[in-house]
DNA sequence: ATTAGCACTCTACAAGAGTGAGTGCTAACA
DNA sequence: TGTTAGCACTCACTCTTGTAGAGTGCTAAT
């Protein structure tokens, strides 16, 4: 059997009923709801073959059918077909994002709360949004004495992040090796990567050091602690309470499971590094069990990855039930990583 | 009427019962449990009594009695009072706290969010924490030089907060003039609070600074805003699902709103600052209408103050329903404190 | 002052009946 | 051969009813 014309039409107009009802979708609805003039029999035959297909299910006999999760995901396929590049009129209705993003973009951190917050309210599903990942190049590297025992140290990251950890020495030092130390450095540390700094690289420094090469290999091994750190692989949620405005999800204690999942964030990287969409969109859905996340079986994901110079991207990622508005979702994430674009190359000039 | 020895004894016996099972209690319940030994027909007449003083209520006739705000209010009170100075068996129970605690501590925050959660796992409840707010004294301040136009700024302040920002610049400097900036600043600032940069200081400074004047500005400017930020106003969450697990918070779409509150953060902040307790425990427990978060008010929160050293102090919530096990959240708060002044203590010596 | 007994109230739970939405099948139809 | 109308059947949902149980309030006896 072969999913033919009439068969796809009738798919998504149960999948598209369902999505804004909710409720299983009978035949008598799709005969009235659809341009093709079929009786509710008809329909039927069809809507059993279609079963048998996989593509849509039974919560019960007599009851309606709903979309199964390969339903979903051919429904998604040609929607994002279709949609490809086609602008969207609900970008206006987001369009206000514009102003509430670009305004007062001090703190980065603050920025990306806001946006998950912004998608979270416009969208009714919970969002993530995890920090840039940068590619960790030294820029500059400052040590400074704070006091007689205890020195400063700062790095500065490609994409102008700092980092920054207080030493405690152990035994004094004067200010003068600490210009000297600073020189050392930034003449041999700058502009590379983490994994450039190689035991080449590191034997040259403590050689140079002299009498301080005890402290030349504690501010290296600062360095490593503070620029491995994955402090910037941050991640923030919001609305995550949106769960439970879905009866399908706030169900027993999945709900909980849930939310407790998007609190602790901790596999929500799965989400972020599993992104490997072809395409160049940088979409990418996930529903029901394609998702890498245990607990959201029972839900659809769609992330989006935004990209501000090459190598340094973050993703965005809202997590919904499966009878998810995937148009909606997919439009608006595409408007937030415009914007996101638009700020971040704005205050990197 | 007066609240006698009796009244109390049988008001207690009704609290603690209800704490223990969440279903009112009737009088046949308190007649067996409680060492006098009377009749459900006396305690029943007893139960008439405190509900017309306040203290108990029915839900709905023919039910058993549950605990008023009122009632919790005396029974809190009582329970404080007995076991003030009393070391509790539970201490034990949380002394694995200690080893949890104290083991890496490299960043506050991290230890802040893992006290957190060990507490909302240890109690059932949802649990915040605030960072400590900190005196702002300047202790150190550093400018330097990342790129042609690009100047940094790192302040430190008293207690080991480091705060930065770039600024990016309208002309160029060269290294000599931001040693003597560094210089200049750090003659004039060091040892000093926001509040004591009067204006006298300021055009001491701006009068130095000559050419420069524009950029000093510019400088004083930052540090104003990196130091006065709110960002230490941090406040960290944990087990806002335990909420879910209580039916009378649960219901409705109360649990919602209420983990919304904690999600976001804000609202929050009115139990760290309106923490008035004069008693030396730094303990204080809201119950119900007491609360002055909104959307608590069907809760309870119990909040105690840390201190690191003077004047340097954060506060521990934890929130649960108005049925929460008082004494023994009393008695974590009170471990988990002593083990923070023992780790800051540690880690600022 | 305390208690035993009794009538009354209200909830929670279960069983049963009715309703409606929806299906599958069969026979008629173009 | 594809489409449609009709009919019997299924199942979830809702409403009602009955019952058991817990608890109270009141009264009379101790």
């Amino acid at each position: 059997m072969e999913l033919d014309e009439r068969k796809l039409k009738i798919l998504k107009a149960i999948v598209r009923n369902y999505l804004e009802t909710g409720e299983p979708v009978g035949s008598r609805t799709i005969s009235k709801y659809t341009d093709l003039n079929l009786s509710s029999a008809t329909i039927r035959n069809e809507m059993s073959d279609l079963e048998d297909m996989g593509y849509i299910l039974q919560p019960h006999t007599s009851a309606g059918r709903i979309p199964s999760d390969k339903g979903y995901r051919t429904y998604v396929d040609d929607m994002m077909r279709e949609k490809a590049d086609e602008i969207s009129q609900q970008q206006q209705e987001i369009s206000d994002m514009k102003d509430f993003l670009t305004e007062k973009v001090e703190k980065v951190e603050e920025l990306l709360q806001n946006t998950a917050k912004l998608l979270a309210n416009n969208t009714n599903y919970a969002t993530m949004i995890s920090a840039p990942r940068f590619a960790k190049r030294i820029k500059f590297l400052q040590l400074s004495l704070v006091d007689d025992m205890s020195l400063l140290c700062v790095v500065v990251l490609d994409g102008n992040i700092i980092k920054n950890k207080l030493v405690k020495l152990s035994k004094q030092i004067d200010a003068e090796t600490v210009l000297k130390l600073n020189i050392l450095f930034n003449s041999t540390l700058n502009g590379l990567t983490m994994e450039e700094i190689n035991l080449g690289i590191i034997t040259k420094i403590t050689g140079q050091a002299g009498e301080h090469m005890e402290l030349v290999k504690r501010v290296l091994e600062i360095i490593a602690e503070v620029v491995g750190s994955d402090e910037d692989m941050k991640i923030y949620t919001s609305g995550t309470t949106n769960i439970l405005k879905y009866p399908e999800l706030s169900d027993n204690n999945r709900a909980s499971e849930l939310i407790n999942v998007l609190e602790e964030k901790q596999q929500l990287t799965s989400l972020i590094t599993e992104n490997n969409s072809e395409e160049n969109t940088g979409i990418q859905v996930y529903i029901g069990d394609e998702t890498p996340v245990q607990n959201m079986k029972d839900c659809s994901v769609v992330t989006m990855t935004y990209e501000i110079e090459d190598g340094v991207q973050g993703t965005i990622g809202i997590i919904g039930p499966k009878r998810m508005d995937y148009e909606k979702v997919v439009e608006s994430l595409k408007t937030v990583k415009g914007q996101l674009d638009v700020v971040f190359k704005n205050n990197n000039e």
